[in-house]
DNA sequence: TAGATTGTTAATCGATTAACAATC
DNA sequence: TAGATTGTTAATCGATTAACAATC
């Protein structure tokens, strides 16, 4: 059993890629340096939390001044692993797989969308945004021999479960999942669901409070 | 100022749409009475927290049984403001955009876009899913007219600031945003990010870690 | 009845926020 | 130096988990 010396929270690993946005535009604004007081301003966020989420990626500031903001940036995009990139699988070449592999910034995530899998003969075998369209039951072997790491689901959600198990048997180890469905995979797979209805839930459900709040003055 | 009886946690709201989904299959399979217990064994959740979270619904159980099926969908759907339908307004008919537009469930979930709005003169005036693009100069008049509340954002990052000014002066309440950008909204605006870099960010960094694990045995 | 589950209160856990000495 | 900020420890806050009497 592996023990990890430091877990860090996920929302600190949530929080870090909100931080790199705003650096990145400073230094395109010729910024040099930035507080965490600075920071935390612009994302309405807490000084000392921002503090304590940078210190995790192991950077030390400077008293008065605060950090570097090039040297910040790095120190970010190598804790999240975002300076070794990884290629990706992406299985379902829909209206929102096909969005995924046209989106410009993965790259600079770290994420390369190799090839994208469909069962329907009618995308396969061609190209979407450059990208080699394939058929879906050569996923598992072809992830095996070019040692994918990374599938991406954009299917249906009545067929999320059998893509995932052939990425499983793929060996692949981590999965990115767009379908609305609880996959079930063995533990030590990575799952990160992207759970559009959870956030449109949150949204609806503080709406319907304030527009009722104003009924009621 | 108005004083919320009981906040709801969002953690709670979050986790209410993914009971609907295991739910309404059930429902499928002909299963009519469910347990906390078998919920959170189906997504390997605690119980407890099962239980308080329906509790926030407002439906009661039965001890030894469990709750009705029908009625806790009914009253889920409910507390999440679902069985309400609000018409939104999409901005940046791009690839995204144009695979939310296409997303069946969204009718059920109460969200219906009813119109989507571009600055390029080339998609403007057509269709796109059987909903009208127009110029991104009559969002905000329209919104007024048709009493708009919810506004999506799927425009580049760029240009998410200012459309979302458009949406706020529409008379827009609640934002549900897919630019990696702080929006600079009034206070009272309701603001839902969708953060892919950030889920993103929690894969590779755990991805990574996973590997390095893995070499060192 | 016996037994599983609810509803609810108490204990735990972890993340956020506050406080403050050290530092440039 | 004076003052803002870092790094870090302590206090607070809120969510999760445990415990258990009530109930069908």
């Amino acid at each position: 059993m592996t023990k990890e010396i430091k877990q860090v929270p996920e929302p600190v690993l949530r929080r870090l890629p909100r931080y790199l946005q705003i650096l990145h535009r400073m230094k395109e604004d010729g910024i040099r340096e930035v507080s965490s007081t600075k920071i935390a301003d612009e994302l309405s966020l807490d000084p000392t939390q921002v503090r304590k989420d940078i210190e995790f990626t192991g950077i030390v500031g400077r008293p008065k001044t605060g950090f570097l903001i090039p040297e910040l940036i790095q120190a970010i995009e190598s804790f999240l692993n975002w300076d070794n990139i990884n290629d990706a699988f992406l299985a379902g070449a829909g209206s929102l797989g096909t969005a995924l592999m046209g989106y410009p910034n993965f790259k600079s995530y770290g994420l390369n969308i190799v090839a994208a899998f469909d069962n329907n003969p009618g995308k396969t075998d061609g190209l979407i945004r450059d990208i080699p369209v394939i058929h879906i039951d050569k996923l598992t072997d072809l992830a095996q021999r070019m040692h994918i790491h990374i599938g991406i689901i954009t299917v249906p959600a009545p067929q999320a479960n059998a893509v995932a198990a052939m990425m499983v048997e793929g060996g692949i180890k981590a999965i990115w999942n767009f379908a609305p469905v609880q996959l079930r995979v063995p533990e030590d797979i990575i799952v990160e669901n992207v759970l559009l209805h959870a956030g449109l839930s949150v949204l609806k459900r503080k709406l319907g409070q304030v527009l009722k709040d104003q009924l009621q003055g």
